[in-house]
DNA sequence: GAGCACTGC
């Protein structure tokens, strides 16, 4: 390592056991091709193509396998095409490979319909909520995990599919972890229907514990509403990135395991000495000591948040002054979910010549986007976790460690393109601290949701499903409590109908299907369309510190006395006047540009908008399916606010002398969040949609109410409290 | 006085 760049810095150690693999660059120049061979040439190039034969061989001779797949192996675009080239779609049958992220179910479906010559949504399609190109001809079809469940709760015994790969089952989304639940079950019960009886019972007594036959019993009454139906075995196959395959061949019964090579550049890890009482500063340090004494090449920092991001972004122009102007030549990056789209695209421009970029990122850089260029990287080794807290019903965002796995994944982020260097900025001994994996998404979140799908697809016994991690017994049973509470389930637990039916058929928190139910009742549903239509997205006002003033001054024009919600109505009409009156006869990229430019003079996230006009519309498709009555209450903003205390009464708080609010079902003393509407205003009692942990307890999403409407529009939960 | 990352027939 070179001398430090100021005064007495940091010191790094080398890891003498860094992968040093070599091999053949083989996107060497191959000009004189056509794209087609240069296809067929990278295809040949790749890891997996050497093993194609043995993988269609493992994957006929087991219902269930594991495929240990490094990065750059190839395994997402190549093994849907080596099966299917097998013959694993005769009979009109087809592939489907889930994905964690959207974005990697469009691009990897784009590039292979590319290498298999094909129009995207011949063959080879991608699904993904609000956007389908999959047509009957379809036989490899990309998707979501999200979206595959959503298709089982019609097809129990997703039928149509002969071969289904969940893909990054690594990453262990809560998504993911309730498909591979229920594709278990689904498995065991098309080999029921199609296999010999006798044989299975040979198995049964043979070699399967009780407890396998308890589970397969209940796969199998769970999808009785089929029996009698004829189906061909259904073909799993679990890819993972981590190098830990046993959990997963455990919990498929001792499923086979095969691990394919990947294709990395080498990545020179280094630690420093001693632990680091700042992370900040050692970061910045860091920096300056890459910017100053390295090669050329691109830096990515990941931060733990918008606020780190944005000071160190800070720090970085500061100090820059003080170097000589010759060595100033380094640019700042910042890239953050929040982040409009159009800031977010400069991480990806080239840095002018002789200069160097340094990307300042959260977790978004780790694996949803891919930044060309980089050749270093600094982790500090924290994140901000989300954790979920049954009992007192918040959420928590703290900072917390990373694990292994995920201190791999960003080193990895340093050898896409050559050689890299990962600096991490804690000892070595600290990094065997760590935990191997960071914990399954289902066993840190609220399960209302996952409960209601659950019990949709038939799952009665919660308790008893078999979870490849089972959550916490009081999550379990505090989401069923609000799921009772929210009129979902009936004394027996079970679905109600037609409610519990209803909400589960809707694609959002169940809280926000039941409002939708009440309003029907209640005349406002257009109203409630757009307010669960906005809850649902990420914040809808931006407002960079920068123009703070500005800012304010723009979004007051939407804001109400009542609160959030209507404020959020407010943008959502503002919006569609603004379509309706602008935009007439303009083509969709037009209008969308138009759109664009209103958002940003209105310190509007365009992207969140966006995203709410695609689930209101989705939701009111829906609703009018269901036959609720889609009607305004024009004026009546009043009957509204009665419709928000009857819909989010679990969610009530009453100011207290000192101006916090006493949150009524759990007795928490939470504060009202900055960025609401009724920061100061301070109501005496409100509802409220989320409460989340960060500096404070706070609640967010807020509407005043009357206080003697709760007991009078929920008194089966505050008669008895009172 | 402040917002990790994903996702949904």
């Amino acid at each position: 390592m070179p001398s430090m760049a100021q005064g007495g810095l940091r010191n790094f150690t080398e890891n003498p056991n860094q992968l040093n693999r070599k091999f053949p660059n083989h996107e060497a120049k191959v000009d004189p091709f056509s794209r087609k061979q240069k296809i067929a040439q990278h295809r040949k190039s790749l890891p997996i193509a050497s093993v194609e034969k043995r993988l269609v061989d493992e994957v006929r001779k087991n219902d269930t396998l594991i495929i240990v797949g490094e990065t750059g192996s190839g395994k997402t675009t190549q093994l849907p095409q080596f099966l299917f080239n097998a013959g694993f779609c005769r009979d009109g049958r087809t592939i489907g490979i889930t994905q964690p992220r959207r974005v990697a179910a469009v691009t990897v479906a784009k590039r292979v319909a590319e290498e298999c010559d094909v129009q995207l949504g011949q063959r080879v399609g991608y699904s993904i909520r609000f956007d389908d190109t999959t047509s009957g001809s379809t036989r490899i079809k990309y998707m979501t995990d999200g979206l595959l469940l959503r298709e089982a709760l019609l097809d129990p015994y997703l039928s149509k599919y002969s071969v289904i790969i969940v893909d990054e089952a690594h990453e262990r989304t809560v998504h993911t972890d309730v498909l591979l639940g229920l594709l278990k079950n689904v498995q065991k019960a098309r080999s029921k229907t199609s296999n010999d009886r006798l044989n299975i019972e040979n198995k049964r007594t043979n070699d399967r514990t009780l407890l396998d036959k308890d589970n397969e019993d209940r796969a199998i009454s769970f999808l009785k509403q089929c029996q009698g139906s004829k189906f061909p075995p259904l073909k799993l196959v679990i890819m993972s990135a981590s190098l830990d395959a046993r959990g997963f061949s455990e919990y498929f019964g001792g499923a086979k395991a095969v691990h394919i090579q990947g294709r990395q550049f080498p990545v020179d890890i280094f630690y420093t000495h001693y632990a680091e009482p700042d992370y900040l500063d050692a970061a910045l340090i860091t920096i300056f000591q890459i910017h100053l004494e390295e090669g050329p090449g691109d830096i990515l920092v990941f931060l733990t948040g918008q606020e780190e991001i944005e000071s160190v972004e800070r720090l970085i122009k500061e100090r820059l002054q003080q170097l000589p102007e010759g060595r100033q030549k380094l640019l700042t990056a910042p890239i953050f979910s929040a982040l409009p789209s159009e800031k977010q695209m400069r991480v990806f421009a080239p840095a002018p010549t002789g200069f160097r970029k340094v990307i300042l990122a959260t977790n978004i850089a780790e694996t949803s986007v891919t930044i060309p260029g980089i050749k270093y990287v600094i982790d500090p080794g924290f994140v901000k976790a989300r954790s979920y807290d049954p009992l007192k019903g918040m959420e928590s965002l703290i900072i917390v460690p990373t694990s292994k796995s995920q201190a791999l994944q960003r080193s990895g982020r340093a050898g896409r393109e050559g050689p890299g260097k990962c600096f991490r900025l804690y000892p070595e001994g600290e990094f065997e601290k760590l935990e191997d994996s960071t914990k399954p998404e289902i066993k840190r979140c609220n399960l209302s949701n996952v409960i209601l799908q659950l019990k949709a697809l038939g799952v009665d016994d919660i308790l008893g499903f078999d979870f490849m991690e089972k959550p916490s017994r009081a999550s379990i049973v505090k989401s069923l409590e609000q799921l009772y509470l929210l009129g979902a389930l009936t004394d027996e637990c079970k679905l109600s109908n037609p409610v519990g039916h209803q909400m589960a058929q809707l694609p959002l928190d169940p809280i926000y299907a039941k409002a939708l139910i009440l309003a029907g009742q209640f005349n406002c549903l257009e109203e409630m369309l757009i307010t669960v239509a906005m809850l649902s997205v990420e914040s809808i006002f931006y407002t960079p510190r920068e123009k703070l003033e500005e800012a304010r001054t723009a979004t007051k024009c939407f804001s109400s006395p009542d609160g959030d919600h209507l404020t959020m109505i407010n943008v959502y009409r503002a919006s569609n006047e603004f379509l309706e009156k602008k935009t007439v006869g303009l083509s969709k990229e037009k209008s969308e540009k138009i759109l664009r430019k209103w958002c940003k003079d209105n310190f509007i996230n365009s992207r969140s908008l966006r995203h709410a006009r695609d689930i209101h519309g989705q939701i009111q498709g829906h609703v009018e399916q269901m036959g609720l009555c889609v009607a305004s209450c024009g004026d009546d903003m009043l009957q509204f606010r009665r419709c928000l205390a009857a819909s989010f009464f679990i969610n009530a708080a009453l100011k207290q002398p000192e101006g916090t609010y006493r949150a009524l079902a759990s007795g928490q003393v939470v504060q009202i969040h900055p960025s609401s509407v009724l920061f100061q205003a301070k109501p005496e009692c409100i509802i409220f949609n989320e409460l989340v942990q960060t500096n404070h307890k706070y609640i967010r999403n807020i509407t005043r109410i009357d206080y003697l409407w709760l007991s009078e529009l929920a008194p089966q939960y505050y008669c008895m409290q009172n």
